[in-house]
DNA sequence: AAGTGCCAAATTTTT
DNA sequence: TTTGGCACTT
C-alpha cells in the first residue's frame, strides 16, 4: 500500500471515492500530479493492470516528471503503466492500427522545420515565392495551415482580419495547402498535427479499432488538461465514451501554449461533455511560502479573464520577493552569479536553484558569467540536438532506409556532394524518389561529370545501408562516407559537432530497432548534453516553457524589461498569455525569489537604448516585494564581481584577441576613444580601479569599464 | 544555369 | 549561429 497521508481531504475524495469523470482545478504547487499518481496508485491497489491505464501529458519533460515520480511512488507495481505525451501516443496507436486508415506500412514523423522546408519548396514550385512582402511570413503561413487542421472555420477570419492585405493571395494559401497536403501523402510523411488527426479519425471512423483501444487502456488520467486543444479534447472524449473512466487535471492561469492550439476553455467544457462530472478545485498551495504566494497572486490579480481562485499556503517564511534592476545585462548577471554564489556557499545545492527567462537567447550573458565563474549548469530549452545540421545531416540517411519515399531527406543527402547546388538535388530527387524502388533508381541515375565521383560513393554507401544491420553498425557505415564531407562543410567547428556526432552513436546503441529510434529522435529528441541523471550537482537554466511544472527553492527570473517580457509583438489575448507565463515562471519558487531586469540593452539596431522594467512588474504592489540594487550592488561589490569574472576570463574582454588589452594609464581626460557600439568619443573623468566616463558625440555621457568596452584609442 | 564565397541580418515559446 | 542576398566564377 502507498503512504496517503499528506493528501488533504479532498484530494483524497479525488483519489479514493470518486469513479467516473472527474475534473480537477487546481492552482499552481497545490498538487496536482501527486493527485493524479496517488489516483494512479489506488487503481493499481484495487486490481487495475497497469498497463491499461493512460497517462497523458503535454510536455516531453512533464511526461519524464510524471513517471519518474510515479516510479518513485509506485516502485514496481508500475510497471506497464502507458505514459507519455499525446503525440508519443498517437504514433504508438498508429503504428500499430494505421492499417485501418490505409497508411504505408511505413511514415516518417516530420519536425516543424521540415514541414516549413516542404512549404518553402511547394512556394518556388508553384511559383509563390519571391515578392515575399504580399504573401504570409512563415509564422502566419504556418498558423494557417497547422490552424486549419484545429479550427478550419477560422481560416478565413485569420486571413482577412489580421491580414486583409492578402486577399488576393488567398487563393495561392489554399492551393498551396491541398499541395502541402498531398505532398506528405505521398511521400510518407506526417506532421504533429497529423498524428492526432489521424488518431481522432481512427477514434471516429473504424469501430472495431475504437473499441480495442477503449479496452485496452480502461482508465485514462491526463495532466495539464489546459493545455490540450480541441483534437486532443475530442479524442479524450472519444477513447472515454464507453468507460467515463477519465481525470483531467489543470489550472487555466497556467495556460501558455496558445500558440500552438492549445485552449483552455478545455476545462469549461468538460462538465458539459461528460454528465455527472465531479469537479474538485484544490486551493491550498503546498509549494511556496506565504510572501511568494501573495507576489504571483498579485501578478494574475490583473488577468483581464480569469477563474477565481484564492490560493493559500500554511508554509511558513518572511522574506519577500526581491526586484533588481541591473544597470545592464552584464550587471544583471553578475547580480544572479553573485548571489548563487552566496547562496551555494551559505549550504544551498546547486540543483535546488533555477534562472529562469522568456526567450531562449536571454540567457546568453549569464551563461558567459557563469562559466567563467566556474559554474556547471543546464540549459533547457533552445536548440535541441536533433535541430542542427550535422545531426540531420546523418539522421537524413537512416530515414530514407526506413522510408525510401522521404524526398526532403534524400535531397539533404544529394546536397552534401560537391558541386551539387538546389537545382541538381532537387532534380535528382524528383527523378527517383516519386519510382517503387528508388535505390535502384539511384543507382541507375547518370550524375553530372564534375560531381560523378562524389555520386559513386553515394551508390556504393546505399547499397551496404540497404543490407540492414543494427542501428549502430548503420552509424559506423554512414560516418565512413560522410566525415570526409562534413570536414569541409565544418572547417570552422569541427570538433564539437564531431563530439556530438560522437553522442548520437551513444543513443544509437542503446536501440535495435531503426524505426523506433527514428521516431524517438523526432518526437523526443534528446537534450545535447550527456546522461542528465548521471551530473547532479547542477544548476538549472531554462526557458519558462520548458520549466512547467517542475520547481526550486531558490528561482531567479532574468529579463524581465520592457519589449523583452512580454514579448514586444504580444498584443491581446496573446498578452495575457504572456502574463500568465510570468506566472508560472515566479510560481516554481519554494523559498526564495528575484526578479531582475537590466535598464540598458543592446537594441536591434546595436544601439544601447535605455528600457523600463517589464509592465507586469510595475503594476505590482510595492509592498510584496523588496527592492534591490542602487546602492548594494552598482557600488563595490559590483566592481567586483566585474573584475572577477573578467580576470578569469580574458577571452570575454577582447574575444577576437588581437585587441590590445588597455590599462587604466593609457588614459587621459580627454583622450579620443572609439566605440564599437557607440563611435568617436572623449574622456571625461577617470574613476578608481578602471572606469572611465567617455562623453559620446552621439551617445552622451556613459560610464564604461575597461575591461568589458572594446575601446580604441584615436589619438 | 549552377555553384561558391562573402557580408549582413535576425533570432519566442514546443509537440 | 544560421540564413539570405549579392557578386563573381565555372
Amino acid at each position: 500500500m502507498i503512504p496517503r497521508e499528506d493528501l488533504n481531504s479532498r484530494q483524497y475524495e479525488a483519489v479514493t471515492t470518486i469513479t467516473g469523470p472527474v475534473l480537477v482545478i487546481a492552482g499552481a504547487g497545490s498538487g496536482k500530479t501527486r493527485t493524479l499518481i496517488y489516483r494512479l496508485a489506488h487503481l493499481i491497489d484495487t486490481g487495475v493492470p497497469p498497463d491499461s491505464i493512460l497517462l497523458l501529458t503535454f510536455t516531453r519533460k512533464a511526461a519524464q516528471e510524471m513517471m519518474f515520480r510515479a516510479s518513485h511512488l509506485l516502485d514496481d507495481s508500475c510497471q506497464g503503466v502507458v505514459g507519455g505525451t499525446f503525440h508519443a501516443i498517437a504514433n504508438m496507436l498508429l503504428r500499430r492500427y494505421g492499417g485501418y486508415l490505409g497508411f504505408q506500412s511505413s511514415f516518417t514523423i516530420i519536425d516543424q522545420a521540415d514541414s516549413e522546408g516542404i512549404i518553402n519548396l511547394l512556394k518556388s514550385s508553384l511559383g509563390l515565392s519571391g515578392k515575399g512582402k504580399q504573401f504570409p511570413t512563415k509564422r502566419v503561413l504556418r498558423n494557417i495551415i497547422s490552424g486549419s487542421v484545429n479550427k478550419s472555420k477560422e481560416i478565413d477570419d485569420l486571413v482577412f482580419e489580421q491580414y486583409g492585405h492578402l486577399s488576393e493571395h488567398i487563393d495561392d494559401i489554399i492551393s498551396l495547402q491541398k499541395h502541402y497536403q498531398e505532398f506528405k501523402i505521398n511521400h510518407g510523411l506526417m506532421d504533429y498535427d497529423d498524428l492526432l488527426v489521424n488518431w481522432k479519425r481512427l477514434l471516429e471512423d473504424v469501430p472495431e479499432a475504437r473499441e480495442e483501444i477503449s479496452q485496452r487502456f480502461s482508465h485514462i488520467m491526463v495532466d495539464e488538461y489546459q493545455d490540450t486543444n480541441l483534437i486532443q479534447a475530442d479524442i479524450i472524449t472519444l477513447m472515454a465514451r464507453s468507460h467515463k473512466n477519465v481525470m483531467v487535471v489543470g489550472d487555466d492561469s497556467q495556460s501558455i501554449y496558445s500558440f500552438r492550439g492549445a485552449d483552455f476553455y478545455n476545462i469549461m467544457r468538460f462538465p458539459k461533455v461528460f454528465d455527472n462530472t465531479r469537479i474538485i478545485k484544490l486551493e491550498e498551495n503546498y509549494r511556496s511560502t506565504q510572501p511568494i504566494l501573495k507576489l504571483t497572486n498579485d501578478i494574475i490579480r490583473n488577468a483581464s479573464e480569469k477563474y477565481t481562485k484564492r490560493l493559500y499556503s500554511n508554509i511558513e517564511g518572511e522574506l519577500r520577493p526581491a526586484v533588481y534592476g541591473g544597470v545592464d545585462e552584464q550587471n544583471e548577471a553578475a547580480f544572479v552569479v553573485n548571489k548563487i554564489k552566496s547562496l551555494h556557499e551559505d549550504g544551498m545545492a546547486l540543483e535546488d536553484i533555477a534562472v529562469l527567462f522568456r526567450s531562449g537567447f536571454h540567457s546568453y550573458k549569464l551563461e558567459v558569467a557563469l562559466t567563467s565563474a566556474g559554474f556547471d549548469f543546464e540549459k533547457r530549452g533552445g536548440l535541441k540536438l536533433t535541430e542542427s545540421a550535422h545531426i540531420k545531416d546523418v539522421l537524413a540517411f537512416l530515414r530514407v532506409v526506413v522510408n525510401p519515399g522521404d524526398t526532403l531527406s534524400w535531397n539533404r543527402i544529394f546536397l552534401q556532394i560537391d558541386k551539387v547546388g538546389p537545382k541538381t538535388a532537387q532534380k535528382i530527387t524528383t527523378v527517383i524518389a516519386t519510382k517503387d524502388d528508388p535505390f535502384a533508381e539511384l543507382a541507375c541515375y547518370k550524375p553530372g561529370a564534375s560531381w560523378s565521383e562524389g555520386f559513386k560513393k553515394l551508390i556504393t554507401l546505399m547499397k551496404e545501408l540497404q543490407e540492414t544491420g543494427p542501428p549502430a553498425s548503420l552509424f559506423e557505415l554512414i560516418m565512413c562516407y560522410y566525415e570526409p564531407l562534413f570536414e569541409s562543410i565544418y572547417r570552422d567547428d569541427y570538433p564539437r559537432r564531431k563530439r556530438e556526432l560522437e553522442q548520437l552513436k551513444g543513443i544509437m546503441a542503446s536501440y535495435d530497432s531503426l524505426q523506433a529510434f527514428i521516431d524517438d529522435t523526432t518526437l523526443d529528441p534528446p537534450e545535447s548534453e550527456i546522461s542528465p541523471q548521471a551530473v547532479k550537482e547542477r544548476l538549472i537554466l531554462s526557458t519558462i516553457h520548458s520549466a512547467k511544472g517542475l520547481e526550486w527553492d531558490v528561482v531567479f527570473v532574468v529579463g524581465l524589461a520592457e519589449g523583452r517580457f512580454p514579448h514586444i509583438a504580444a498584443m491581446g489575448n496573446q498578452r495575457e498569455e504572456e502574463r500568465r507565463l510570468f506566472y508560472v515562471a515566479a510560481t516554481r519558487a519554494k523559498k526564495e525569489l528575484y526578479l531582475c531586469y537590466p535598464k540598458e540593452m543592446i537594441g536591434s539596431d546595436r544601439r544601447f537604448m535605455r528600457v523600463g522594467k517589464s509592465p507586469f512588474l510595475q503594476e505590482l504592489n510595492r509592498e510584496l516585494y523588496r527592492e534591490l540594487g542602487g546602492e548594494k550592488y552598482s557600488g563595490n561589490r559590483y566592481r567586483l564581481a566585474k573584475e572577477q569574472e573578467s580576470g578569469n576570463d580574458i577571452s570575454f574582454a577582447g574575444k577576437t584577441g588581437r585587441r590590445v588589452k588597455l590599462s587604466i594609464s593609457d588614459f587621459t581626460v580627454g583622450t579620443k576613444v572609439n566605440h564599437p557600439f557607440f563611435g568617436e568619443g572623449e574622456v571625461k573623468k577617470i574613476k578608481k580601479p578602471s572606469t572611465l566616463d567617455i562623453h559620446f558625440c552621439r551617445h552622451g555621457l556613459k560610464t564604461l569599464h575597461l575591461n568589458y568596452a572594446k575601446l580604441t584609442i584615436l589619438s
